[in-house]
DNA sequence: CGCCTTTGACCTGCGC
DNA sequence: GCGCAGGTCAAAGGCG
């Protein structure tokens, strides 16, 4: 099986959201970035509660329901190529049917579509200097133009990754947040907190009508404010606090450092 | 023909 | 040690 991305390594990444039960179930937590999107009339364009498509091709591999939601939660993997262990679990929030939750978890493996990496690289290059506005103009195909050519000039050699070498030899970000995550991290050792400051705002992660754009998702990795935003999204959630504690841990364990060359 | 979705069973982790 | 819940696998069926 090309599963030889050992199932168990899987395994370890669960427990994002957790339910109303704080204790209930955490496993290890991993790499795991979870992204709220508000679907609207686009619930309809996609397939059931479909998992808003980014640019990634994802294949559904089990689905259940889980207790203390009315809504059942879809488990997706890369399908763009074999060896991606790139996952992805869609559920709706309980409390806002429009709301999907989204975790990815692992990192592709492999070039993928584009923009996402484009964005990425740019925002690890930029972060700074990265606006809403300016993240809100890209579109896929121009993205994509962009990507081809960011990616043959960023090429693999700056993703490293503390990890066994050869395992992955680059590993391409899939969640915007990924990388944005490290960013959070240099900008400030705990967002969270400031977080709590802002109590409302939706953006960033939330969108209105894309099914998921990346450039939108960009944005909650700039400025704090933005991630904030993102954040106080989540907290709608009973997960913020477990969330938060989770990403933490996880920053400083193993992000990616998207360094570039 | 190949890929994807669906669904039930199985496995593993965690709490009690 | 047991039970519960989440996560994954694998077979079957459907669709383009």
């Amino acid at each position: 099986m090309d599963d030889s991305l050992l199932p168990k390594l899987d395994k370890e990444v669960s427990k994002e959201l957790k339910p109303e039960t704080q204790a209930s179930k955490r496993r290890k937590m991993i790499q795991k970035t979870a992204v709220t999107v508000r679907i609207g009339a686009n619930v309809g364009k996609l397939k059931n509660e479909g998992p808003p498509s980014d640019f990634w091709s994802w294949r559904k591999y089990g689905q259940k329901p889980i207790k203390g939601s009315p809504y059942p939660r879809g488990y997706y993997r890369c399908s763009t190529s074999k060896g991606c262990s790139a996952k992805k679990q869609v559920e709706r929030c309980r409390n806002d049917a429009s709301m999907l939750i989204i975790t990815y978890t692992s990192s592709h493996n492999h070039p993928g579509p584009d923009l996402s990496t484009t964005n990425l690289i740019q925002l690890a290059e930029e972060p700074k200097t990265h606006s809403t506005v300016d993240l809100q103009t890209p579109l896929k195909e121009e993205q994509q133009e962009l990507a081809q050519e960011e990616e043959k000039q960023n090429e693999p050699t700056m993703t490293t990754k503390e990890k066994e070498p050869g395992e992955d030899h680059f590993l391409y970000i899939q969640s915007p947040i990924s990388s944005s995550q490290d960013i959070i991290v240099n900008q400030a050792e705990d967002p969270f907190t400031v977080n709590l400051e802002k109590p409302h705002e939706t953006m960033g992660l939330v969108l209105d009508e894309e099914p998921l754009c990346y450039s939108q998702l960009m944005n909650f990795s700039t400025p704090m404010s933005e991630e904030n935003d993102f954040f106080d999204e989540l907290e709608e959630l009973p997960t913020s606090s477990s969330f938060t504690s989770f990403m933490t841990s996880n920053f400083s364990e193993e992000r990616i450092p998207v360094v570039p060359s």
